[in-house]
DNA sequence: GTCTATAAGGAGATAGAC
DNA sequence: GTCTATCTCCTTATAGAC
């Protein structure tokens, strides 16, 4: 490492603009989707020009993807940082919170679009697949022993459990009560869990 | 009426042809998206040119406009023909359950996009925005009646109970569930109104 | 009212100078 | 590696013939 410093002082600052780079897609991404995101805008919220923009992701549909790769990873992270002493159920509570004060913050939905253009374009994504089903995988599993622990209805499929689940993550009622109910994000997502779980009875 | 049938049987017929027209852009919008639908696209479904299609609606705001205040339109006849004995969970899950078969009919959902940029089109449109101003106060008046009768959690603001409901009519799980687990539409319908009214749990 | 042809502008991607 | 300038394609919208 240290017999090459200025290259890798160099792969360092790259390694940061590439970072740069992806915190402004995700920006423009969560406030225009994709459809609506110009590589102009990322560039301008980088502050470099569109030529270098191609240098480091060789076209938008990488660099969208890259940056739900990252935001999976985050995923990915925290279940299993997850104290494994907590119940299925509580898992599956304490990993919906985190996604909902991602996305509060500024971060992206894990549903990025419903339209078909971009679904398609994911699942053309290798490496973005492979975290998808990574997490499907163990969300999966969490409903299934839920299910067996009586914690969740087990007159539901676990299909339907999982998918609600999924969409409970990129719900629209959050920009809603953010924006007309100028609710604070602690009440939002206490609301929004209790609706997810107990439902408006 | 007699004493112009020419001009009635023409405005007959270009009534039909509009009519056309929407349902065309229905079916491009809710399989695409308002960003991705193209003029070329709704012309092409109808069988007619785009200069055609522009003497019918002047813009593809417009268009999507009046698509969409037909869908509202629909909704609106529902809950007026609901039986005024049911409760007012009765009525919701009734409108609920409507909501969510127009969409496996191919139809769609209340809230088209949740981007900004479709959104802010839709806020400039008066008589979209009377129609959901009009269905809003219905629904509000429901959810605060439920509430005091006990049939809905009152620990939740009635705004919580009522923008859920709003992200359940257009609530992605629907889409997965007929995409990936090959569920016949009514027992889509069944699960999501449980889940929606009772939870996970 | 319907079409063919086209204007006007936006957005992804790149050439080539420095 | 970064920028200015540009290419190319696509999409909204319209002009003008019939």
């Amino acid at each position: 490492m240290s017999i090459l410093p200025r290259l890798s002082f160099k792969n360092q600052a790259f390694k940061l603009r590439e970072h740069a780079i992806l915190d402004a897609a995700t920006a423009v991404l969560s406030q225009k989707g994709y459809d609506l995101m110009t590589m102009d805008d990322v560039a301008g919220a980088v502050g470099i020009s569109k030529p270098s923009l191609y240098k480091h992701f060789k076209s938008k549909e990488e660099l969208v993807g890259e940056a739900l790769i990252r935001l999976l990873d985050g995923a990915l992270d925290y279940v299993a940082g997850l104290d494994s002493a907590l119940s299925p159920l509580q898992k599956l509570s304490s990993l919906l919170e985190w996604a909902l004060r991602v996305r509060l913050d500024g971060g992206l939905p894990f549903l990025p679009s419903t339209s078909p253009h971009v679904r398609e374009m994911l699942m053309r994504n290798v490496k973005y697949m492979l975290r998808v089903m990574k997490l499907n995988r163990q969300l999966e599993a969490l409903v299934k022993q839920g299910q067996q622990q009586g914690q969740l209805n087990h007159e539901l499929p676990p299909d339907v459990i999982l998918f609600s689940y999924y969409a409970r993550t990129c719900d629209p009622a959050v920009e809603f009560l953010q924006k007309y109910s100028k609710m604070p994000a602690d009440d939002i997502v206490r609301h929004m869990l209790k609706v997810s779980f107990e439902g408006f009875r």
